[in-house]
DNA sequence: CCACGAATTGTAAGCGCTTTCATAAAGGAT
DNA sequence: ATCCTTTATGAAAGCGCTTACAATTCGTGG
């Protein structure tokens, strides 16, 4: 069933079809209902492809995500499907793992199909890595470009963030306020975020004067959501050092710093405090409840998709809006 | 940058750049490298669209999503994902919700897009509601249906799926040969696969002869992922009714039940075993660790690939792959 | 050195849709 | 009723690519 199929079947010419199926204002009413019966009755649906062709815009998003099962990832990736979807935007996802020449032939194909945007989330190791950053400049060279929970100067790419910086500083200096100062310091990424973090964390440290605080600062190198390996992890970091407070870079690394204690039989919060980050739905699985900095991921995605509207639409957008994270204080932490 | 472009410079008509694109063997190796050549220096791709009009597939399979922020769903998003790339097959995904009605939107959309699959992920209420099942007949009529996690018997639909209504069936009659019986049942979805579950669990206590099981039944119709709902809705049953031992179609609800317990003061495993299913992350993210089943997830997703793909490639395939679930002992049972 | 079949390459006809430009119909004013 | 402006519709030219079919070139063997 093609709109020639369809213009023959109304008595009108496919132009007029083709103005139906677009909206144009320019068409009887009579006319419209007309050829729009004949499109209910026999279930027509335009081809994309032919469409795709003929229209400068097709209103689709590509958004490339490292790894869509990741708790966080997950949760960005459907409130920006969400977000886009509201406004008339279909997305196209991509999971695209964290290999930067993978990543580009994952461009290759999203750009192959006209899209309008493209969204980065996760794996933005902006700034940490000179290939990623030509990366970003390829990649916004022919198309809008969005990052999510990162950010870098440059034309046609805008970001939306979390001060992960002062979140992390304040949850340090929280935890230092308590009396808290023989603090581990988990990480296990060195994209952009996570370097602001960790930066964060160590400012707090060297404003308090705290001393050896890096021989504290760890870096996790496994599958986030192995919670179990993040605890063996935990223990056997407890076996050289001793810490009374743990600020994690992720919540599933704090949830194995907690497993991790609740082995050795140390108590939280009274022995051990514990603050994650990302304050996701991890935060609610565990005894006492975690403590945890909550990014703006829902504000986030919505500047996002707003600004990415704007741009689309000719106007001038702000390059980065920058969100205040806030700690969410639960049972893991005794301030 | 067109074929035309391309041709022009290399010397060659547009029907020899369009065969050394589509790596046709009939292409001399020299004409070959020069057009390659010219591709590469002028970094030319090709526009899919103008591609689908001409081309039969585009190696392109369209995967509906209920919710992709759902742990379970998102991983099986993730595997297919991953299992489609590694045979050369895009994928695009779409999150649609739970509403039939934008389902069909949704169908309708993705068939636009000239997929030569379709995957159906999650809220798949077959043979639980009629207009779902019409919903799958319309789907299966026009291009190749799979179903993840249930089954339909309908021409041109297959699907891979964990036996759960045994798996459900094992685990209850394990908790019983423990010797408890009064065991609280949770679920919160009525899907193909959920009912399954109920269906054994059920099974399990008639044939043991347990009395007033059904009493301990309960439908929590919240979001899955607010664990603190869950166990707040917990506790308020444990005020209704005793049990010592809870069984959960989903992990979260089995967590929130571990919660609520811990807030009573109740002691696991000793007062109260739990079994929770999916063998999510979520397994161990508790102390102790939650015994669930893993219904093969995995398998799943790869059977469900190759089954698709050898669909696709005109051969004869089971129309259900079926895999056993297996109970995988923790710390929440004391069996 | 020529003929002839095989291997390459080119030509041109779509694929289904959008859109410009021309044409026809409708509506208003006189 | 007539002429002019506005509005609705149609005809046709692409969009960039694939592919059947025609044309060309290349190798051989005689």
């Amino acid at each position: 069933m093609t709109i020639y199929d369809i213009s023959k079947k109304a008595g009108v010419s496919i132009a007029t079809v083709s103005r139906v199926l677009n909206g144009s204002d320019k068409v009887r009413p009579a006319t419209k209902k007309k050829v729009m019966d004949i499109i209910e009755k026999y279930d027509y649906t335009p081809n994309a492809f032919a469409r795709g062709m003929g229209l400068h815009s097709l209103k689709t998003i590509g958004i490339l995500c490292a790894d869509s099962s990741d708790l966080f990832l997950a949760k960005a990736v459907y409130y920006l499907e969400q977000e886009l979807q509201a406004n008339g935007y279909e997305s196209i996802l991509c999971c695209t793992g964290y290999n930067l020449d993978i990543k580009r032939t994952y461009v290759d194909l999203i750009l192959s199909k006209k899209v309008d945007g493209i969204i980065l989330v996760g794996s933005n190791f902006i700034g940490t890595n000179e290939d990623e950053n030509q990366y970003i400049k390829d990649i916004s060279s022919q198309i809008p470009t969005m990052l999510l929970n990162a950010a870098y100067d440059y034309p046609n790419v805008y970001s939306t963030l979390c001060d992960d910086y002062t979140a992390m500083y304040e949850a340090a200096s929280s935890m230092l306020n308590a009396g808290i100062s023989d603090i581990l310091y988990l990480y296990n990424s060195d994209s952009y975020s996570g370097v602001k973090k960790r930066t964060g964390f160590i400012a707090a440290m060297e404003d308090n004067h705290v001393p050896d605080y890096e021989k504290l600062i760890f870096y996790y190198n496994g599958d986030p959501q192995r919670v179990k390996d993040i605890s063996t992890f935990v223990d056997s970091i407890a076996r050289q050092v001793s810490f009374h407070g743990v600020i994690a870079a992720d919540d599933s690394l704090a949830i194995g710093a907690i497993k991790s204690a609740g082995k050795r039989g140390i108590r939280i919060p009274e022995d051990l405090s514990v603050i994650g980050y990302n304050n996701s739905m991890l935060t609610c699985c565990c005894t006492p409840e975690l403590t945890s900095v909550d990014n703006r991921l829902e504000s986030q995605t919505h500047q996002l998709v707003q600004t990415l509207l704007g741009v689309l639409a000719g106007e001038e957008m702000p390059k980065q809006s920058v969100f205040s994270g806030k700690l969410i204080k639960r049972g893991t932490t005794i301030f």
